[in-house]
DNA sequence: CCTGCAGTACGACTTTAGTCGAACTTAGCA
DNA sequence: TGCTAAGTTCGACTAAAGTCGTACTGCAGG
């Protein structure tokens, strides 16, 4: 408010900030089980998540909110904490969101391949 | 059994035999999910499975005694069929034995890049 | 024929996942 | 200051997986 603060910035930006949010807690890159990821990647709605992720996010991370899913918000923790302690995607708190991201570079570090399919992927052909 | 079926082989002929015996129950290629399989590997013991029979398994089937797991049978079987539920492997009984091999056309014709994760994993790191 | 062996089938038990309602937390805003 | 909205936490329920013992099937060898 105050002129004190210099310029506000009169167009409100969207979240990009300069220092991002640490990162909640996720497995390393050391850590990342084949097994582990895999189980994450068995489950139809984890598969639409992280695939929607890779297709249609254009490098911004996205809060769960952004999926449009028709089930419980407790649901929905459940799943994407599900995907971020098996290391596929990871999550930072901006204000009330907590937004995700897939892990792509750590992903095909690992696991070369392995997102190309769940990009390919055909939810219940 | 009859006489009349012609003269029973001398020399017993280990089964590489001309006609096979049919697969076991699978699903057909279009029928393979990307989860279902996925799940299917999410497993240490049926990862060690697969990738076995990928890296040391010469163009023969092998039978569930061969992988030398000191496991109840009752769970082998269990896990050699979820396997072959899954459509990562095929098997077909020889006499006593019920021997697997991976699909792995079938495999690499959906899932480009998925055997190839499989026998590059660790087994616990 | 009888015994041994490969593997299955069945069933009980335990663990883990998924599903969801309800209460709670917290940032932003008026 | 107090509302609202995004998302979490907790707890209960249910369904599915993994584990394993025991009993069974069916070939093979003496």
């Amino acid at each position: 408010m105050s002129s004190t603060a210099g310029a506000a910035p009169a167009i409100k930006v969207l979240p990009a900030p300069p220092g991002l949010p640490e990162p909640l807690p996720e497995p390393t890159v050391e850590e990342l089980r084949l097994e582990t990821v895999l189980g994450a990647l068995s489950d139809p709605l984890r598969l639409t998540i992280v695939r929607k992720l890779l297709l249609e996010s254009e490098q911004f991370d996205h809060s769960c909110g952004w999926f449009g899913f028709d089930r419980p918000k407790s649901s929905l923790t459940h799943h994407f904490k599900a995907l971020r302690e098996a290391g596929v995607t990871r999550q930072r708190q901006y204000g009330l969101e907590r937004r995700s991201h897939v892990r792509v570079d750590d992903l095909n570090a690992c696991f070369p391949g392995l997102l190309d399919l769940v990009a390919a992927w055909a939810p219940e052909a």
